[in-house]
DNA sequence: ATTGAAATGTATCCATAGCTACATAATGGT
DNA sequence: ACCATTATGTAGCTATGGATACATTTCAAT
């Protein structure tokens, strides 16, 4: 058995958890983020004002018209949203409950760093990224937080 | 100028901060993700086996050789390590101070999680995704969240 | 009804980041 | 010294997500 041990390996034999699944999990995540940002911004846009357009998208996004394209029909392709060409965009019922998701998780991540004591603009900028990563148990942690202050 | 008004556009002008400067971030910091894990990985490595090889990061990162092989090709490119054909992988000055920083902080966000109620397990696999995205000040008020309880 | 500006769509390019399949180099056990 | 196993490298595929340049469609003002 060829290149079995390194240097100083026989010290400590393999780390308590297995790393790559941490990577993999991170990895996940971060493929599930585009979908998460497009459903949560046709949401607000439609809310706001009452229809949902590409450069509307483009503009909230900071990303080209084209960009937008692509990845709308990525989008409809995986049944998050609904398209027809020179049209407003729809949430499917599945992008809608995606996004009131990402909605209520976007607003406690932000609520949680301004309870921490982050400024309201760094909590917006950081909650951007972090939302993503937040799994259902530190999500709930991140709740009782808030409603301990 | 057409185009201009929506069907119920007049209410809310235009939304408090731009929204897009988030999104610009958030794709930013994930543009860094794969550069810091990998120094990150490769000083820990060296650390606990005296050296670091492809497949050792292969296994860490739980991609294969070739995806390690060819990330390996841009850190080089962009200064943060040194490798020759066939031999282990070195960190530049300037990989070291990067996975200094990124292993002080991966390892405060994983405690901070931990003293808010996280589990263990739950705690390791969001802190390697959220530590992308934690700001300095974000950091600030964690390690004072620690020191304090 | 016309028409020009804005919106949308399409063609094509680039970089990152994963993979399989195959080729070559290094090395420990015999 | 040999050689089988392992490690490493390379070729080429796919998908995502960014861009510019150009074409087409819509629509509001005239
Ligand atoms: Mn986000
Ligand atoms: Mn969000
Ligand atoms: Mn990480
Ligand atoms: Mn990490």
């Amino acid at each position: 058995m060829p290149r079995t041990d390194r240097k100083k390996a026989e010290a400590s034999a393999r780390p308590p958890v297995q790393p790559a699944e941490t990577f993999r999990r991170s990895r996940h995540d971060r493929a599930l983020e585009t979908a998460q940002d497009y459903v949560e911004a046709i949401a607000d846009l439609t809310a706001a004002q009452g229809e949902a357009r590409v450069v509307d998208l483009a503009r909230r996004l900071g990303v080209t018209h084209v960009t937008v394209n692509r990845t709308l029909a990525r989008l409809q392709r995986d049944g998050y949203v609904s398209t027809k060409p020179y049209r407003a965009i729809f949430l499917t019922p599945g992008g809608s409950r995606m996004a009131d998701e990402c909605r209520q998780r976007h607003q406690t991540v932000v609520a949680f760093l301004q309870t921490l004591g982050v400024s309201a603009k760094a909590a917006e900028l950081d909650a951007e990224g972090i939302e993503h990563h937040v799994s259902p148990e530190t999500l709930a942690a991140f709740e009782r937080f808030i409603k301990k202050h």
